[in-house]
DNA sequence: GTCTATAACCGGATAGAC
DNA sequence: GTCTATCCGGTTATAGAC
C-alpha cells in the first residue's frame, strides 16, 4: 500500500480512537492495531506521534471548515426574500449542526479533546487560535451571503455576529454531551436564532 | 501531618498541575513533587490515581457551585426594582464571570479538562451529567431569586433559561481561551443578557 | 507518616530480517 | 513496505526501613 494511503488510514484510526479515549489514550499502538498495522508501520508514515496528532489537528481544522462552508451554502441558498428568509437559514443551519452533534456525538468528543491538546502544546497552540479566527470568518462570510440572498442587512459587521455563532455552537456541543438532552439544544439554538434576529436591519 | 491536610494538599497541587498540562500530566509523580511530598505519601493518603481524580472531579464540581451561588448572591443581592434591576444583576454577573475567566484561564482550563475526563472514565460518566443538572438548579434558583428581588417576573420556567445561561459562560470561556480576546467575550455576554431581558415579564 | 528502593508494566521509538 | 524483537525511559504501585 502507498504511503499516501496509509497515511489517510492512520488518520482516521487516529480521530476514532480519539473519540473513544481522548488524545492520551490514542497511543501509538492503539491507533496502530485500530488500522491494522503494526507499530513500525506507524513510525514508517509518521515521523512520531506528535508528527501525526499534528497533522491530524491541521485536518481537523480544515474539514471543520468545509463542513461549515457547506452547511451554510445549503442553508443560504434556500433562503427566501425578507427577514423570514433569514429566520428559516439560521434555524436550519443551527437544527442541522444538532442533527450532526446528536448523530455522532463521539466525533465532537474528538474534535473538543483535539482543540484542547493544541492549545496547550507549544507550537500547536498558535494554530488552536487561528482556528477560531477561520470559524469566525467562515461564519460571518455565511451571514453575509446569507443577508444578501434574503435581501437584508445586519445592524452591525458580522465579524462582531459570528463569534455569537460559535459560542452557541459550543454551549450546544457541551450541553449535549453533558446531558444527552436534544431538548436544551433545542432551546439553546431557538434563543440563538431570536438574537440575531434582533440584528436584522430593515434591508440591505 | 494528619491525613486529612495531606489530603487537601494533594488535591490542591493536582488541581494546579492538571491546569498547567492536563490531567494525563497529572502523573503520581508530578502530583506529589508539586505537594511537596513523595511518592509513597501519595499512597498512604490515596488508594490510586484513579481515586484521587475521583475525588478531584466531584471536589470540583462543588466548588464550582459554590462560586456560582455566591457570585449570583452578591449580584442578586444589589439589584433594584424593575427590569432595570434585573438587567444591571445579569451585567455584573456575567463580567464578573469574564474577570474570572481573564485573571485565571488556566483555572477554567482545569475545569474543561476534568470535565472531559470525567464524561470518558467508566463510573464518573454519570457524575458528569449530574454536574450539569446541578448548575443548571443553581442557576435556575439564582434568576428566580434575582427577578423576586427586582419585583419582576420571568416569561417561562427559569429551568428552560438556565441552560442558556450555561451555554453562554461555556462559549465565553472557550473563546476566550482560544482567543484570548476579552472584546469578543463582552459581546457574548452583552447578547446574553439582551437574551435574557427578553424573557422577563411585566412583574411578578 | 514518611522515606528509599524496587517490582511490574506500558509507552515511544528503533534495528534488522524479509 | 511491513514484519518481529528489543531497547529504554517513564509510570503506577508496593515493600520494608526508620
Amino acid at each position: 500500500m502507498p504511503v499516501e494511503k496509509r497515511r489517510e488510514l492512520l488518520l482516521e484510526s487516529a480521530f476514532r480512537v480519539i473519540a473513544r479515549r481522548g488524545v492520551d489514550g490514542a497511543t501509538t499502538r492503539a491507533i496502530s492495531a485500530e488500522a491494522g498495522v503494526t507499530l513500525s508501520t506507524f513510525h514508517y508514515v509518521f515521523e512520531s506521534r506528535d508528527d501525526l496528532l499534528a497533522a491530524l489537528v491541521t485536518r481537523g481544522t480544515d474539514t471543520e471548515l468545509a463542513v461549515i462552508a457547506t452547511a451554510l451554502g445549503t442553508a443560504a441558498a434556500g433562503a427566501e426574500r425578507g427577514p423570514g428568509g433569514i429566520r428559516i437559514m439560521l434555524q436550519e443551519s443551527l437544527s442541522g449542526y444538532i442533527d450532526g452533534v446528536v448523530a455522532d456525538p463521539e466525533r465532537e468528543q474528538a474534535m473538543i479533546s483535539l482543540n484542547q491538546y493544541a492549545r496547550q502544546t507549544s507550537g500547536l497552540a498558535e494554530l488552536g487560535a487561528n482556528m477560531y479566527q477561520r470559524y469566525y470568518d467562515a461564519i460571518a462570510d455565511g451571514l453575509e451571503v446569507a443577508a444578501d440572498q434574503a435581501g437584508v442587512g445586519w445592524d452591525r459587521p458580522t465579524a462582531e455576529l459570528a463569534p455569537l455563532v460559535v459560542a452557541a455552537t459550543d454551549g450546544i456541543t457541551l450541553a449535549y454531551l453533558n446531558t444527552r438532552d436534544r431538548t436544551i439544544c433545542d432551546r439553546i439554538a431557538e434563543a440563538t436564532v431570536t438574537l440575531l434576529l434582533g440584528h436584522v436591519g430593515d434591508h440591505h
